[in-house]
DNA sequence: GGTAAAAATTTATATTTACAAGTTATTTAT
DNA sequence: ATAAATAACTTGTAAATATAAATTTTTACC
């Protein structure tokens, strides 16, 4: 667990600081040269870090100046590689529908499947959002059952699926596909998220890959878009 | 212009190699060490060339193994960061409704602009995506007047924004933030999209940042999703 | 011909060093 | 006191080098 390469050490440590509130948006981080002597790394190692960090929209970088920590959107954080569920407002409550539970894979959502993932089996669950007391998001997640033991058995219900993975399991998203529809809510939508039928309702298919080969997660997300658009950095 | 950072040359070249077909997807790229030989640098610099063009999802890279080209998924490709207009079966025109004009930054579409943007003014221009001659998106795009030589003469019917941008002025993407939404057609929509009252149509709003401080690309787009989803790789 | 071990190749990580270029703080001259 | 010049600091680029780890290719053996 603790063989992580240097620069990954550095980047969860400064990550958790941004994300505790040690580093506020708008502070400045250390300079490259302090960062070094602090994690007794050379600056390439500090600025692989930092890579990262700017890369997942943590922090703005410019030539002459200290890295600056970025204020998060305002909106509901879905898009954004690093999967943070930003900060909005009110109360976010993430009710979970279908536990996290062993299937065969039916259908990843369209896209195609790996042999491997195929021959694993699917990790399946299925969550809510609940924002202020209104269903803003229907969530379905399916991921191929390799090389994460116990995962089945973990809470869902505050965590991020993104931060059990990079911390518990190392696997850090490196990209994804992504399709987009705007649909008209059917019967089985309006019994969740309490709209009329025929109401607008977002659609996104996504096909996310990690740093593991033949692991990618498969995610299909409905949203409500009246008061919140789904929103995100990249 | 060709003061470019040595890893940037070896980006466009390999990137154009793969635009071109010179590199299939599926191929091989050449080691990083033949690389070296190939733009006589060394193998930091080539490695930050690739970590580009993987970061971008030109293609995945393997411990052990040669880097390999992707295969650019389908559909009308909007969302990903490299802004490829990529490859759909049928004929894709783009005519232009609104052609660039200077204007005074009115709103820009919720974002907040810096001083330096509001001062420089606004290039404001709207362009249609007819793909076999049904109109399934219209864009709306400002950008500040700052930098920019002569872009208001260019041609937008055929090449994209942001190739424009990168190969002529050294403008390139490095993140931004997007709101998702699906609302119901409206009089204006119904118009240009050529679809119902009612009918579910996506809205994206995004504020692109680039290299260049101060020059953020703000755009504006409507999507019907019905035969394709608006996708992308991120 | 097939298999397993060994070698070669290739990417990943990390250090050290150097200089360039942009920003900020300080000093100096007016 | 203000403004310009200078210095100090900070990030950007790039080379040279070394070792580790994963993959592929070759070799040796049966």
């Amino acid at each position: 667990m603790d063989n992580l390469p240097r620069y990954r050490v550095i980047y969860e440590a400064l990550r958790g600081d941004i994300a505790s509130g040690r580093y506020a948006p708008g502070d400045a981080l250390p300079s490259e040269n302090e960062l070094c002597d602090g994690y007794k790394v050379t600056r390439p190692t500090v600025r692989k870090a930092l890579d990262m960090l700017a890369a997942d929209g943590f922090i703005v970088r410019r030539q002459g100046r200290k890295s600056v920590v970025k204020g998060t959107p305002k909106g509901i954080g879905i898009l954004s590689l690093s999967g943070t569920t930003s900060a909005l407002g009110g109360t976010l409550r993430t009710p979970v529908i279908v536990k996290p539970e062993m299937r065969q894979w039916n259908d990843a959502f369209g896209f195609p499947l790996t042999e491997a993932e195929r021959a694993a089996g699917c990790i399946y669950f299925e969550r809510l959002r609940v924002l202020d007391g209104e269903p803003v998001l229907l969530d379905i997640t399916m991921l191929p059952n390799i090389g994460i033991p116990r995962f089945a058995a973990l809470n869902m219900e505050d965590s991020s699926l993104f931060d059990i993975l990079r911390t518990r399991y190392q696997i850090t998203v490196t990209g994804g596909e992504q399709q987009l529809f705007a649909i008209a809510a059917d019967r089985h939508l309006r019994e969740h998220l309490h709209v009329r039928q025929g109401h607008p309702v977002l659609q996104l298919n996504r096909r996310i890959e990690t740093g593991r080969p033949d692991f990618c997660i498969y995610s299909r997300i409905f949203c409500v878009t009246g008061k919140y658009g789904l929103s995100g950095t990249f």
